[in-house]
DNA sequence: ATTAATATTTAGACAAATCTAAATATTTGT
DNA sequence: ACAAATATTTAGATTTGTCTAAATATTAAT
């Protein structure tokens, strides 16, 4: 496969939002950033290999073999981006682009003692996860705060509130996008939240709490 | 610069044996494994660049800023091979065909926290030096055990015998490939050596001594 | 100093990945 | 159901990196 027929398995995957949904060319092609004709040509080429089913003017979806490749690329991009963080100190939002080109290096070896370094991770620094070496791995959702049971833990991956006063509060608190929080308690009578955030806990209100997401792995 | 140029322009570096060497089509064809029509292609390109000084018929050469490439290119290869090594368990000889793929990732702060992560190493794990961020190092050169003076430290690289009773010999006292040797002591009567290998202590005869390969940085 | 051998370049072709412009198919709105 | 809007494909061109075969230059040998 070469980088570019793996970056094109990859934009179908996601596209198809995990399900192997059929997308279409212009989906494609804005993913990619490529012309629908491109798209064609590739989704064509794509087909010859028995990596994806394509049908003129249908759309188009991957194989079983296809969706293998595709588990193995994001595999590998998220491990990359965990090693960045974890090892070399990239924040959250430097890794994307590294990985971009880190996860087209091949040698399963690398890959699987990469897993090894850094410890078998769940999820990567967007609170996504990472598939297993066989491709098996959780589907993630995103929550806002005040919705999740109590005992779930997740990734704070946004704000539904972007104003300068709660990003204000969020920084005081030592809360970050990235951070993993863990849901302590809920006290029913304000709906408040005791949360784990970076090893301390830390009380929010329920109003907080509902302007902040959270992506979970269920 | 794309893959390929670069791989090219390493080329030229490594057969100009880091003196910036003029090399002939020929070579570079060999070493790259493509045709020498292929290279008097690339060598026109590189020249456009401003990365070589290519002669029809002469030769080519890098130039001032080839050169740069060139280094930045060996201190990613060879820090990716020491990452190999020490951080992933990969063996001496397994190291070097993904070094090749991953000395294309484009990231100058990747490449400088890798050289942190490692501390700052001065040599790969085949015994040759790493450039620094602004491409200054040593160079290597290969000797016998027995001819360097006493407190000279360098890479086991390679033995003269390669008979089994001396295979034998190496493996018996821990000795390897790609280990670290430290030249403690020199016996006067009889050229016998006191060295340092993984961190234990040992004695050698004159003899072994001249069958081992050594790789030092001066 | 010719000739033979070797090295190098040129010419022309090809596959991959992309583009623009034109043609065709599908979908939407009335 | 039809026209208009949108989506998609086709045709033809371009760039990059490669190749083979033929032409030319350099070097080595007699
Ligand atoms: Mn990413
Ligand atoms: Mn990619
Ligand atoms: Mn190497
Ligand atoms: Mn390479």
């Amino acid at each position: 496969m070469t980088l570019s027929e793996e970056d094109y398995i990859k934009a179908i995957y996601h596209l198809g939002k995990g399900e192997n949904n059929i997308v279409s060319t212009n989906e494609v092609a804005e993913q990619m950033k490529t012309k629908p004709s491109s798209v064609t040509d590739m989704m064509k080429k794509l087909s010859e290999k028995g990596v994806a089913n394509y049908r003129k003017y249908k759309g188009v979806c991957l194989t079983e073999h296809g969706l293998k490749v595709a588990l193995t690329l994001v595999r590998k991009h998220r491990l990359w981006e965990v090693f960045l963080v974890e090892k070399l100190n990239f924040a959250w939002d430097e890794v994307h682009e590294v990985a971009e080109q880190l996860e087209h290096i091949k040698s399963e070896k690398l890959t699987d003692s990469l897993d090894k370094l850094l410890g078998f991770p769940q999820v990567d620094p967007h609170g996504d996860p990472i598939p297993s070496k066989n491709g098996e791995f959780k589907k993630a959702v995103k929550k806002l705060l005040n919705e999740v049971p109590v005992g779930t833990s997740g990734t704070c991956v946004g704000v539904k509130d972007s104003s300068a006063p709660f990003l204000k509060f969020l920084d005081k608190n030592r809360i970050a996008l990235g951070d993993t929080i863990l849901v302590l308690e809920k006290e029913e009578f304000d709906g408040s939240l005791h949360i784990q955030v970076k090893g301390k806990d830390i009380r929010i209100s329920d109003q907080i709490a509902a302007n902040l997401y959270l992506k979970i792995t269920e």
